[in-house]
DNA sequence: AAGTGGTCTAGACCACCTT
DNA sequence: AGGTGGTCTAGACCACTTG
């Protein structure tokens, strides 16, 4: 029987030899679906994957082109600490290292009256990661100490979903955050920062800052097999 | 009418507001087709929705339950220097520093026989982003001299959709790519890497080094909706 | 004006997993 | 064993946009 992911991996697979050339319009949803025998919904589903991953460009009327400048989009799965650590087989541990960490003006901004602090994740009892995390006190239940867990974790129970804004940079090293990790201060390392939103309105900020050396590393799969090597 | 983003926003509404708590399992298609008056169809494409962005989990027989801990997965859009420096509101322009370019033995691993070249990317005229690029040699149509264009395009066009790796890190400038970015040897900067994957063979890989200061930016949208903020 | 994709329906069968 | 999600069908209507 031949199912949506069929007809998926062979118009991927045309695209890849170049029968279907980058600009070139696809077959239409009947004809494709007269071509595998097949109802027009299951093509659409198949060509809608391919839509949604940036490959192809559907119009109404004008039909489905295969993208000039494929838009080369990438899933990332953004780990706690705690689970990026034990996935790579470390023993995780935590430390809270300032319980009233100073809020600096561009995260005030944001947050408006805000709590500070700093916290360390262990790998092995070595410094992995510091966090810098500021938490809005705005419409917030009473915030824990977090001397014990860290607070990623109760956030996302407290509010489970949200809107988020990403970043990631290169930025030299506080004096805090360098004692925390071990290094010295003004070592440029990198940082992921990360904005929390709720209808709007910022919720928690944190920037996490990692050892020199390390990288975040994702993939990505036009149809969903992973690359191969 | 009822449309499957309405489903879709009710189902996230009521995850966010505590209605559906963490580990709560939903109604199941039929219930819910029922409560909201569509097809099941209707209301399986909204939780699959749902499923996809990582909020619910859904397993037959089961049912769907709402993630403890939801995978905070967002999708970047790797876009090529061109695009990211106009839509800046920069002028683009590109120059060659080495066609002749040294092979690492990492890439080399990946690659086999290579080509290395140097370039760069420059908004308004000022540096911008150095590129390394490397091509491996096998299978691969004969390449350009990339003089006068980056070989981005170039390589797009050739192999249209293929797997990738990236990875982001900080990261010491050497010597050349220093230079052509008119900075210190040594640096840290911020760099992507990408690695390009057809049929688990590497085709080419690319290492982007950018200013000191420079951040990459991503949004996440659980539902589809931007941050208001 | 006409043809494309976008969505929904009602029904069906199946694979899978929990009980 | 039975209920859940996963998928497909055949048909329909609609929104859009191009020619």
């Amino acid at each position: 029987m031949t199912g949506f992911r069929d007809i998926r991996d062979a118009l991927l697979a045309r695209i890849r030899s170049g029968a279907l050339a980058p600009g070139a319009v696809l077959p239409s949803e009947v004809e494709l679906a007269e071509e595998f025998g097949v109802a027009r919904a299951t093509v659409s589903r198949a060509v809608g994957e391919l839509a949604a991953e940036g490959l192809v460009e559907r119009r109404r009327r004008a039909g489905t082109r295969v993208r000039r400048a494929p838009a080369r989009r990438a899933q990332i799965d953004i780990l706690q600490a705690q689970a990026e650590i034990e996935r790579a087989g470390g023993a995780y541990s935590y430390r809270l290292l300032d319980p009233d960490y100073p809020v600096p003006a561009d995260i005030a901004a944001r947050l408006g009256p805000a709590r500070g602090l700093l916290c360390l994740h262990l790998s092995d009892a070595r410094p992995w990661q510091a966090e810098e995390r500021w938490i809005g006190l705005d419409d917030m239940p009473a915030t824990p100490v977090f001397d014990q867990r860290p607070p990623g974790p109760w956030l996302v129970e407290q509010v489970p979903l949200t809107d988020a804004v990403f970043s990631f940079e290169a930025a030299a090293t506080g004096h805090a955050v360098a004692a925390g990790l071990g290094i010295r201060p003004g070592t440029t390392v990198f940082v992921a920062e990360r904005s929390t939103w709720l209808d709007g309105r910022a919720i928690t900020a944190t920037r996490l800052w990692h050892l020199p050396g390390y990288r975040m590393e994702l993939r990505h799969s036009p149809g969903g097999a992973g690359p191969t090597g």
